[in-house]
DNA sequence: GTGAAAGCGCTAACAG
DNA sequence: CTGTTAGCGCTTTCAC
């Protein structure tokens, strides 16, 4: 048997009930043009009918979506996947579908998802932006197609879109801190790329606690790259060639803890006794780790509310530009890692 | 200054070139009707006026959207996580837009995410139904629509709709097996709701090994719940206060697991050493847990391929209904638990 | 090769 | 309260 594909639509409902498709279209709306008995009708003979409703048609006419678009880099990866399934929950309580593109770090790719975002015409965009991303030109066109579009944690600050991004600077400003209270004063840094926001802000947390407490870093302590586990690893193996490690490392985000665990297990430096380590970011993965890594953490939940209400306003302003900028506070939190440096060597 | 919301049209296009709209409309499309000079004039102007082709109208006169809708009861979870990965790469080459869902087990919202995805028009439906789902109505609807669906991992067998699955019985026959090689006698299950059948094929399994090696079991040591950590929590606390605790169990999922490990922990049931584990299902968090949990694993990479494929082909086919199994098989791995018998006893 | 006509299913604006 | 009219932007069909 061949597929049909035969849908009812309004019409079909309003023959059926002699009146016209305008009063079906209403009374299904809840609009309060319709008397109460004939919405009841009409609604009873659209479920018998099984009538489903057209969105494709309903956009085109009414030149809205209730779509929000939500690009992340990547999706297996406990913070996004939390925020995700935040931003899933707001957007059901305020009757909003979502579109989610997961870019996998890949600037073409998130190229593409953000032309299929404006080509679904949905009513705003919600991204964090891929590693190394080259969509200026694209971010430009949705500048000034006058699509709301709001960045969250990493963001392209030129651009003048809204952000909701976390305390990067002061957080890891303290993490260090932290650290040289502990005793620390070999720090080193898997730091992330400069041209994002956050491997920025991190760097720039991490050299102004160190100037603040006269601490000098060295060229060995300090590699740049991505925010991947892959990268954590490979940077640890770059700095442990140089056969000059420090005392403690800060890794920009915690999969590049992860991969530094790993690389630094592969090559036999036990942490956190012959290397110490902190990071910026947290995991549900790390309540399994030994040792448990001490790291800057935050409210994701709150991180998604927050954005998803700066989307929402923007939405629903008449105004074409909403500049403006939330961040969300971090906590430092201490587990096995990052340790005194007086108990560690009265073993 | 206030939005203006002026989209560039394909009339747009085709008044500035002098042509028809018809003719803009297929040298975007690179229609052979259309010669290549013309072509090229037209896409030039096109992305010089920044036109954005809308999809709304292009479904509505189309009747495609090229558009697979993905239902999945949890994105922060290893498998899922992977497997929506892995599908949006399958889209991706073949230029298919996904439109993801997280029912978070929820039956309500499960629903209103399908309405959802008909009312988009999707092209299909890939959907691995929430624990205790009730939306028989309008999985009934969906194949009266004839809108192609696959289950994926766990499915509703009765609605005949193809689906691609694990070998959940043989998988868990085998891994009881492997247990009772070890020298368990003592084998328990926290299994998954009977409804379901990656519940009721993993209970059958379990049972299947135990009477095929004549072991028998005892009330106490099965219990009944989801498929999540905290399932796998609540119902180790359930057996334990029984106060009849088996030699080892068999967790319906990797999450339950991870439950039961909790679980253990805070009532000072040590793992493996009083009580063995072993799990249906594995999880990139396995390589940090100590011990390393042995379980059924599998291929996701491959599921999710084997599944869209699946739905391609019932999207390309002009039949009514494809009604195709596929099972994925499973193996055994074999981590730091379920630990030789004899070896434990001569501690 | 190109284009005119018709219509996809719906809603907004207005008239009764 | 209900209905008429006029599109939304695009593709399909078919004539030229």
């Amino acid at each position: 048997m061949l597929r049909t594909n035969k849908q009812i639509t309004l019409n079909d409902i309003a023959t059926r009930l002699n009146v016209s498709k305008v009063t079906v279209s209403k009374a299904l709306r809840d609009h309060p043009d319709i008397s109460e008995k004939r919405t009841k009708e009409i609604k009873a003979a659209a479920s018998e009918l099984g009538y489903i409703p057209n969105f494709a048609a309903r956009n085109l006419s009414s030149k809205k979506t209730r779509t929000i678009g939500v690009v992340v880099p990547a999706i297996a990866n406990s913070f996004f996947a939390n925020f995700i399934e935040s931003i899933y929950d707001c957007a059901f309580e305020n009757n909003y579908d979502i579109i989610l593109a997961v870019s996998q770090e890949n600037s073409q790719k998130e190229l593409k998802q953000l032309e299929t975002m404006l080509s679904m015409r949905v009513d705003g965009i919600i991204i964090s932006v891929a590693e190394l991303s080259e969509n200026k030109e694209i971010l430009k066109r949705i500048k000034k197609s006058e699509i709301p579009l709001v960045f969250f944690d990493r963001s392209v600050e030129y651009l003048k879109f809204s952000s909701v991004i976390l305390a990067n600077q002061t957080g890891a400003f303290s993490a260090i801190e932290k650290a040289i209270e502990k005793g620390y004063r070999k720090i080193g840094h898997i730091a992330g790329w400069q041209n994002s926001n956050i491997g920025r802000d991190r760097f720039l947390g991490y050299k102004e606690a160190l100037q603040k407490h006269k601490i000098t870093s060295n060229k060995d302590w300090v590699v740049f790259s991505g925010f991947g586990k892959k990268d954590g690893y490979n940077s640890f193996k770059e700095m442990y060639k140089k056969n000059n490690l420090p005392e403690i490392l800060f890794a920009v985000t915690f999969p590049v803890a992860l991969g530094i665990l790993e690389a630094a297990k592969e090559v036999g430096v036990k942490i956190p006794s012959d290397l110490d380590l902190i990071c910026f970011g947290d995991s549900e993965l790390n309540e399994y780790l030994k040792p448990k890594i001490s790291c800057v953490t935050h409210d994701t939940s709150d991180f998604a509310k927050q954005t998803f209400k700066l989307i929402m306003k923007q939405i629903e302003s008449k105004e074409q530009f909403i500049d403006e900028h939330v961040e969300i506070e971090t906590k430092m939190l201490m587990n096995e890692t990052c340790i005194k440096k007086q108990f560690k060597i009265s073993h």
